[in-house]
RNA sequence: GUGGAUGUAGCUCAACGGCAGAGCGCCGCACUGUGGAUGCGGUGGUUGAGGGUUCAAGUCCCUUCAUCCACC
C-alpha cells in the first residue's frame, strides 16, 4: 500500500496535455485537478460535504495561517489536519513562502530564513525551510511545499538573487523532510519572466527528485502572454512521470492554457473569492449577479451546469440573497463557481483520454472570447 | 380650533447670510500559492411651494402647504 503511495500514473497524453492518477494516502487524484483553497482549515462559506458533491478531491490549507492560529501543535495533538478539518481527501499545505511576501512589508529574508511579523497581533516570527516543514508534518497535510522566496516578476537582479537562495533552501527541505511514506515534498521552481532563471531552476530542482514540482511566482502581475511562455519554457525541462502543480491559477482560461502546457495540478482562491463578491463563472464568462438586469432573471446561474445552485435556484434569488448579504449568497455562489473549475478539469481530462483535447480547448476558449469585451 | 416643532439626494442627516455636502442606498468595475463577505469608481438636488429683504438666501421676513407633538 505504501509503495502505491506517490506514485504518478500518466494515462493519456494529447498534445502537450496530460491526463494520470497520482496516489496519496487520503485518496486517488485524477489529473487534471483543481484544489479549492482552504487558507484556515475551511474552503470558505462550503462545507466538507459541500466539497465532494462538487467534485473537490484535493483541498489546499496554509502553513503561516495555521501557524499563527490556531498554532500547528494544537492541530496534531487534536489528529492532524484531516481529522481537526473533517476532510478525509488529500491535503496540500503553501509552505508560508508565498504570505512572507504578499505580506510583504513587515518581514526581513536573510539566507537563514524570514523573520517577520503576525498579522494578526504584530508579534515577531522566524520561518526558516526547517521550521516550514517541521510545521507541515505538524499538519500532516499529504502534499507539504519547498519553503521558497518570492520576486516581482519583472525583477532580473532580485529574481536571481531570491531563485538561488530558493534552491539552497530546497536541499535544506528535503533534509528537512522525513515523512517519505506519508507526504510528498514538492519543489518549487521560480525565476520571475526570464527564460534562463527558469531553465536554471527547473534543471537544478529535477537534478534534487523531488516527489513533484510545482512552478510558482506566476500569476502574480505578470501578463498571460509571459505566463503561457514561461510554462512552455519550464514543462518540458521537468521529469515526466512526476506531477506538475502551478500555484495559484486560476480562471478558466488560465486552466485550459496550462492543462495544455502539460500542468497536472492547479489551486486558486479566485472562484471562491469572487463568489463572496457576487461574481459567478459561467461558459460565457463571469457574470455579476448584483446586476440590476438579473432582478428578475429566473435562469440558473449558468443553464449547463449541474451544480447544486443551478439545480435549485434563480439568478434573481441569489441576486437578491447577495444584495442582502445573506450567508447563502456566498455559499451558492462558491458552490455554483467551484462546480465549474472541476467540471472543466473533468471535462479536459475526459477529452484527454479520447484524443479531442484541442478541439474541446479551442471550443471553451471561443466560448469565452464571444462575449469577453 | 389654538400653540409649538420639522420640511435639504431614494433614506438618515450636515452646511456662521458667501462654491449644497456626508453616510447609507442605488448603479458599475476589480479580485489568480485568501488577514480582512473586501476594495475602487460613478449616479444622485427647482433646499415643500410662492413672494420679499440683500451684492449674495438652505439660512432672514411674509404667505401658503404638508407632517409630527401638545392642548382644546
Amino acid at each position: 500500500m505504501t509503495a502505491e503511495h506517490f506514485v504518478f500514473r500518466l494515462q493519456a497524453t494529447d498534445g502537450g496535455a496530460r491526463a494520470g492518477t497520482y496516489c496519496t494516502p487520503h485518496g486517488a487524484l485524477s489529473t487534471p485537478v483543481f484544489a479549492p483553497v482552504g487558507t484556515l482549515g475551511t474552503v470558505k462559506a462550503v462545507s466538507p460535504r459541500d466539497l465532494i458533491d462538487v467534485g473537490a478531491s484535493l483541498v489546499l490549507a496554509n502553513t503561516y495561517h495555521l501557524y499563527l492560529r490556531p498554532g500547528d501543535g494544537l492541530i496534531r495533538d487534536l489528529g492532524g489536519l484531516h481529522a481537526f478539518m473533517g476532510w478525509e481527501g488529500p491535503i496540500l499545505t503553501d509552505s508560508g513562502g508565498f504570505q512572507v511576501w504578499s505580506l510583504g512589508s513587515n518581514s526581513q529574508v536573510s539566507d537563514d530564513g524570514v523573520t517577520f511579523r503576525s498579522h494578526l497581533d504584530g508579534s515577531l516570527h522566524q520561518f526558516t525551510p526547517e521550521r516550514s516543514i517541521a510545521i507541515q508534518q505538524n499538519l500532516g497535510a499529504d502534499i507539504i511545499m519547498c519553503f521558497d522566496e518570492l520576486a516581482d516578476p519583472d525583477d532580473y537582479a532580485y529574481s536571481q538573487v531570491a531563485l538561488e537562495r530558493t534552491h539552497r533552501w530546497a536541499e535544506r527541505c528535503l533534509a528537512a523532510w522525513k515523512t517519505g511514506d506519508s507526504q510528498a515534498l514538492f519543489g518549487i521552481v521560480q525565476g520571475g519572466i526570464f527564460d534562463d532563471l527558469r531553465q536554471a531552476s527547473a534543471r537544478t530542482l529535477a537534478a534534487m527528485d523531488f516527489p513533484g514540482y510545482a512552478i510558482g511566482g506566476l500569476s502574480v502581475g505578470e501578463s498571460k502572454e509571459e505566463m503561457y511562455h514561461t510554462l512552455e519554457v519550464v514543462t518540458p525541462l521537468l521529469p515526466a512521470n512526476k506531477p506538475r502543480y502551478l500555484m495559484g491559477v486560476g480562471t478558466i482560461e488560465d486552466l485550459i492554457h496550462g492543462v495544455s502546457r502539460g500542468i497536472d495540478i492547479f489551486d486558486c482562491v479566485l472562484p471562491t473569492r469572487i463568489a463572496r463578491h457576487g461574481a459567478a463563472l459561467t461558459q460565457s464568462g463571469q457574470i455579476n449577479i448584483r446586476n440590476a438586469q438579473y432582478e428578475r432573471d429566473d435562469r440558473p446561474l449558468d443553464p449547463q451546469c449541474d451544480c447544486y445552485a443551478c439545480q435549485h435556484f434563480t439568478r434573481a434569488y441569489i441576486r437578491h440573497l447577495s444584495k442582502s448579504n445573506e450567508i447563502l449568497a456566498s455559499t451558492l455562489l462558491s458552490i455554483h463557481n467551484l462546480r465549474t473549475l472541476i467540471r472543466l478539469t473533468e471535462e479536459m481530462r475526459a477529452a484527454i483520454v479520447d484524443g479531442s483535447f484541442q478541439s474541446y480547448a479551442a471550443e471553451t476558449l471561443g466560448r469565452l472570447k464571444a462575449v469577453s469585451p
